[in-house]
RNA sequence: GGCCCGUUGGUGAAGCGGUUAACACACCAGCCUUUCACGCUGGCAUACAGGGGUUCGAAUCCCCUACGGGUCACCA
């Protein structure tokens, strides 16, 4: 039996952190055992459904590089992959139903719901459908036709019926059908609702392993119902832990809190295999000889992914070591590819000049390589080599105004008049020089030059950062403050 | 509230009947460095929710309680 899994999303919005897991999870599992990932997209509900949602859901994974092997953009051999387009087979199933009364029509109208589920809250009881129009006779059924009246279908639950399946990460879990209401399969509008079209669409698909989110867990028992009143093939179930915001809840798409949209990292220029790595260790950890590691390509992932390693509690998600994570990898990157990715966001704030040499802005971004956990800093970091005027900090104006200080910035002036080339070589030369000089050396001798160059007390090689100044600023600058 | 699931430091987690209960993030300190960052070294942390069992021995197995979360729609 070759492996099916699925990544099933409405397309409501944009991909966050929890759907992407859940992706992730489905994608990793269907590689480790060479089986197919298909992404299928679960339109039913069309009040809610976005405009661009679905092209944004498909960039954000194509960004992520989470290819599927079947979906809606590049078909397959079980397509439709939109819920909307499949209704006519949606409709078959129901009809299906229907004959072996295993379903029926409710005609109750929403206020009539809303007003049945009051009284029953009033009595202090649990709101639940009552089942009435399951014992309409045919008369009733042509009556409320005739009125014109609109109908649901719901499935006729199965009463004192035990609903067991063995979860892939928490073992066997048990419902009572008694605890079901009769739920509606098919809306008023004709749409099947999410659990018919969801166990349909698993079935024909032939999905073999259900990976979603526990908050389908306690939906789980609605859908054995209906796989087992079709005779479908049961797929197996594994729920994953949600992913948590700092306060334990779920993460939530309107908590503005928190970033968590993958296209949010993407534009702060986190690197999509750390955001990979990160997702893949929230809720899962391969244990044994590898459980002191935290970098793993995505190869590594492959083949050390399993369900029986899936944690069953819910995760907080953590900024900070994702941010981390991030700053490992660029670190560890090709210095080019970062220049590369670099270069968007000077532009983005006009601190690129077409005039600078490209070979320019490479050792600038390499300058700051190692210093940077997410792309979009560069133009915080880099910015004191495009400011105009410089602002100088009390720590940086008590450093100017000693009296070394302005001793061996007008000895770096005046030499580096003289200078001919101009390298970081020879600037350290030049500074060298101005030791022998003026007799400071260390602190006393850099810091001024530092300060009076990039007005602050702290940043990467002097000798790199002059000379990427350039001569002239340099110059400028200095003659500014003594 | 019913049902379901869960509970190891602030966070992610290792552990699967016998350990000084790993490791990583965060935090702190030292080293490195002209400085900061990186890196390295070390440290901090009231960590096994509580109570009963089972066992020679429980973070690990069982039960109860507490707490947390999820879910109860013509949403997915």
């Amino acid at each position: 039996m070759t492996v099916r899994v699925r990544f099933a999303p409405s397309p409501t919005g944009h991909l966050h952190f929890g759907g992407a897991r859940t992706a992730l999870f489905n994608y990793l599992f269907a590689k480790k055992h060479k089986g197919t990932y298909i992404l299928r997209i679960e339109d039913t509900d069309t009040t809610r459904n976005k405009e661009n949602a679905e092209e944004r859901l498909i960039e954000a994974f194509k960004w992520l590089e989470l290819t599927w092997d079947e979906g809606p953009d590049i078909g397959g051999n079980f397509g439709p992959y939109r819920s909307m387009e499949r209704l006519d087979i949606y409709h078959k199933y129901i009809h299906q139903l229907l004959a072996t009364k295993q379903a029926y029509p409710c005609y109750c109208t929403r206020e009539e719901l809303e007003a049945e589920r009051e009284h029953m809250i009033s009595q202090g009881k649990m709101p639940r459908y009552s089942g009435k129009c399951r014992h309409l006779t045919e008369s009733d059924r042509k009556t409320y036709e005739l009125e014109g009246r609109s109908f649901t279908i719901r499935f006729k639950v199965p009463s004192q019926k035990t609903l067991t399946f063995k979860d892939m990460i928490r073992g066997a879990v048990t419902f009572e059908s008694e605890d079901i209401e009769d739920f509606v399969i098919l809306k008023s509008d004709g749409i099947p609702t999410y659990h018919f079209a969801v166990t349909v669409d698993d079935a024909l698909m032939k999905i073999t392993h259900v990976i979603r989110g526990e908050e389908h867990l306690s939906n789980t028992p609605k859908h054995l119902l209906l796989f087992g009143a079709f005779g479908f093939q049961l797929p197996e179930f594994g729920h994953i832990p949600l992913i948590l915001n700092e306060s334990g809840k779920k993460l939530s798409k309107r908590d503005e809190s928190i970033l968590q949209f993958i296209e949010q990292y993407r534009d702060l220029g986190y690197l999509p295999k750390a955001v990979i790595n990160y997702l893949t260790l929230l809720g899962w950890s391969p244990g044994g000889e590898f459980s002191e590691q935290e970098i793993f390509s995505k190869d590594q992932l492959t083949e050390l992914f399993s369900m029986d390693r899936v944690s069953k509690a819910g995760a907080i998600f953590d900024p900070d070591k994702l941010a981390w994570m991030n700053g490992q990898y660029i670190k560890t990157a090709d210095p080019k590819k970062i220049v590369e990715l670099a270069i968007p966001y000077l532009k983005n704030d006009g601190l690129f000049n077409e005039d600078k040499p490209v070979t320019w802005y490479e050792e600038l971004v390499t300058l700051y390589q190692d210093r940077m956990n997410c792309i979009s800093e560069i133009t915080q970091l880099a910015r004191i080599f495009f400011d105009k005027d410089m602002n100088y900090n009390q720590d940086a104006k008590e450093i100017l105004t000693t009296e070394s200080s302005l001793i061996v910035l007008k000895k770096v002036k005046e030499l580096i008049s003289t200078m001919d080339e101009y390298t970081p070589n020879t600037i350290k030369k030049l500074l060298k020089d101005v030791q022998k000089a003026t007799g400071f050396k260390g602190k006393k001798l850099f810091m001024p030059v530092r300060v009076a160059t990039t007005g602050a007390v702290q940043g990467p090689d002097l000798n790199t950062v002059l000379y990427l100044l350039g001569k002239e600023t340099v110059v400028d600058r200095i003659e500014q403050v003594i």
